[in-house]
DNA sequence: GGGATTTTTGACCAGTTGGAAAAATGTTAG
DNA sequence: CTAACATTTTTCCAACTGGTCAAAAATCCC
């Protein structure tokens, strides 16, 4: 008499592991097409399989895309979540920084898979953004404010030194080309990373100007 | 004789304005779902056209697409060429960060348009980024480096600190509704603007950590 | 092995897509 | 007015789109 749930969890062992390969190959394609650009055919093919045989496991491209979304925001989010008001605030802020492009650096896909929602104006994450996500940087934002009051760092905006910290260190994984590009053979290999970690640590420590 | 140019420019007034609605409407659908995701149709509907009428005018999706792209790389690139060598470093960066952030504010639709070529791996850009872009980098890191070398600003990698001015900037523009969805309804007006470049100013200049 | 179940395939469908052709409608100069 | 030209609309098309369905094939379990 138990009605077998509707369709929460995949209950074989083949069921997770295509589900898998499905998921991987989906972030692949709607990480650069975006949503719309991205077609079932494509993700059928990166995933090695048939379009309706794709469409056994997952009942839509829609339910794809939303999966891909949602697993992934929260990944997204935890080196934010980590910021611990009991720490130090410059190694906090510090490392917060370092984790956030070691992300950028690991899950480029994720993070241009989010940047395609933004730029379409989050139609799939609104809530997310507008709920969790503000709630948590409310939260970070008054620890960083926190840390200002007791003048262990200088008085700024601390919703715009989250901003900041997401820009430039997702810019490395959203903008690849451009800075592949830019660096040129030499530079652009696979020292980048740690070119950009000096660099921001630097900037976000001192800044540009010379101490008196 | 003369062997009327092959469709280089529009020669009727009519011609130039119908071009300049469709180049507009085409930003708007462009800069939100990207070259794939958006469609002739969606373009001719926000341009107030039939389809087979605004195919009358350009010859094709793709043709829309470069015009678009072409034309707005030389004005995304103004800012920096007007770094200049003989101004005092300080200013001149602050200045640059200004400017770069009021295009982002004046301009995002377009901003969006090239990050979304980005995301997309620049298939239609490679050749600019590698190309003028690179060159251009190329001469102002030179400067500067120089800025660097008379001690005129702290020494960093020239190249990131352009990176991370792009970065922060546009990032107002790419990540708008993220922007406008955490800072909320009250912080969230058209004040974030003057928020961000007073603490961007702030992070460039003097960083984080307080002065010893 | 054999029946039940799960997985895969092939054929198909209605709607959308980029684009072509051609006819119909202005517009304008003489 | 009218012929030349520019513009717009109607019609059409082949390819692609997301998705369905029944049948075939593979797998599983006894």
């Amino acid at each position: 008499m138990s009605p077998a749930p509707a369709k929460p969890q995949p209950r074989t062992r083949i069921q997770r592991e295509k589900q898998d390969v499905i998921l991987e190959a989906a972030l692949d394609v709607f990480s650069v097409h975006g949503f719309r650009g991205a077609t079932i055919d494509q993700i059928a093919e990166a995933a090695g399989m048939s379009k309706p045989n794709l469409l056994y496991y997952f009942p839509s491209k829609e339910a794809i895309h939303r999966q891909l979304l949602t697993g992934m925001l929260d990944l997204w989010l935890d080196p934010l979540r980590e910021l611990d008001a009991g720490g130090a605030p410059i190694p906090e802020l510090r490392s917060y920084l370092r984790r956030k492009l070691e992300m950028a650096r690991d899950f480029p896909r994720e993070s241009r898979l989010f940047a395609n929602e933004m730029l379409q104006g989050a139609p799939h994450a609104i809530d997310v953004l507008e709920g969790e996500l503000k709630v948590l940087v409310d939260e970070k934002a008054a620890i960083i404010t926190g840390w200002m009051d007791e003048g262990k760092i200088n008085r700024t905006d601390p919703y715009h030194l989250i901003f900041s910290i997401w820009a430039t260190t997702q810019h490395y994984a959203d903008f690849d080309v451009q800075v592949r590009a830019v660096l040129g053979k030499d530079r652009g290999g696979d020292g980048r990373f740690e070119d950009a970690a000096r660099y921001l640590e630097n900037l976000f420590m001192d800044g540009l100007r010379p101490k008196a």
